[in-house]
DNA sequence: AGCGTTCCGTACACCCCTGCATGGTCAACC
DNA sequence: GGTTGACCATGCAGGGGTGTACGGAACGCT
């Protein structure tokens, strides 16, 4: 029959979407085994602990969510450009909806902290490479690398919290040029 | 002798602290009895339910730091300088660190979200009206207003969870006023 | 001194989650 | 067709949080 054992893949995806939704304390065994369909014995098999679940999952996560994105601009020549299409990229795409506050409000996790610490980092010097790229010397282009990808977080924060708030961006293509334009932060 | 009867605002501030540390499942009644000195049975006398301490401190909250914040510099004539003395405000205070971002990573809690949305639209109103006297179109001045808006969310965000990455801007005083220009979004 | 109100401690029943140990089921393979 | 190993169910002990009921201490007022 139709019996669908699951994979250890589909405990991470799980997770993440639970981690999303309802933060650290929502990646909980038992809610995420009834939503999959199974029992506690099927997780404990595939994990040795909860910890190590949240874990793995992040770490997936910032394969999946960070290193294959920027691989898929560095090649773009011209740092505009680039950068033009970073942030289309992270603007528009959302894996995980709501992911990345839920992992900001949880900084102070033992396992949360150290990831997100490595992710914010490349993007910034990444960003920042960019800006380099594109004349600014390296301390003007440090900040402005900070100030762009902040201003890229906020709107994953606003689009997620209040989506109501901000529909006349989001749906106008001119618009939302407009807003690429001033993340870049070269609208002048 | 000392035995300090609480008030319900003793709860309110708590509650804040707790929830801007661990999200909303933080929240919980015996930690923060246990962490005030006394039991739960000082709680059930001020507070009918967990719910309702929860609403009360985020009402709270969103009348000292949205309304009263909007209040000290809306007699500003300048829309220029009531913007530059707005978003100083926003960046260099923290009243209770990380709060946003955990409301935000719980904008599905049928009581966060409600008052996260007033507070989100009262501001990015406030901003825009500033921007539309600043000579911007309606519509203009609102999408700016979105995306400085985002900026200072994200900033709150970034300095939150990885205050390591951005040392360099917080500390120098002109880093600070480039970042607040752009902010504004009027650099050119 | 007496009394009512305010505030807090304590005990109880209930629910949910975590680990762990153990046993069961099904597929594959020889 | 019997054995092995991957995968999952179940039962138990332990811990922690929620509400509620009740009882007690401290304070103000007369």
């Amino acid at each position: 029959m139709d019996v669908a054992r699951l994979s250890k893949q589909d405990w991470l995806t799980a997770a993440l979407v639970a981690l999303a939704k309802g933060g650290v304390s929502a990646v909980a065994v038992v809610p995420l085994a009834q939503q999959l369909g199974v029992t506690r014995g099927s997780f404990y098999w595939h994990f040795t602990d909860r910890t190590a679940l949240l874990r793995d999952a992040l770490q997936w996560w910032e394969q999946e969510g960070t290193i294959a994105v920027i691989d898929r601009v560095a090649a773009i020549a011209d740092p505009r450009d680039k950068l033009r299409r970073l942030f289309l990229i992270a603007i528009t795409e959302d894996p995980a909806s709501g992911l990345e506050p839920a992992l900001v409000a949880h900084a102070d996790d033992p396992v949360v902290a150290p990831i997100l610490q490595r992710v914010t980092e490349r993007r910034v010097a990444f960003l920042a490479e960019a800006y380099a790229e594109l004349g600014l010397p390296a301390t003007r282009a440090r900040q402005q690398a900070v100030v762009a990808y902040s201003a890229y977080v906020g709107w994953v924060q606003l689009r997620r919290a209040t989506p109501d708030v901000l529909p006349e961006v989001v749906d106008d293509p001119e618009a939302l040029a407009y807003l690429v334009d001033n993340l870049i932060g070269l609208t002048g």
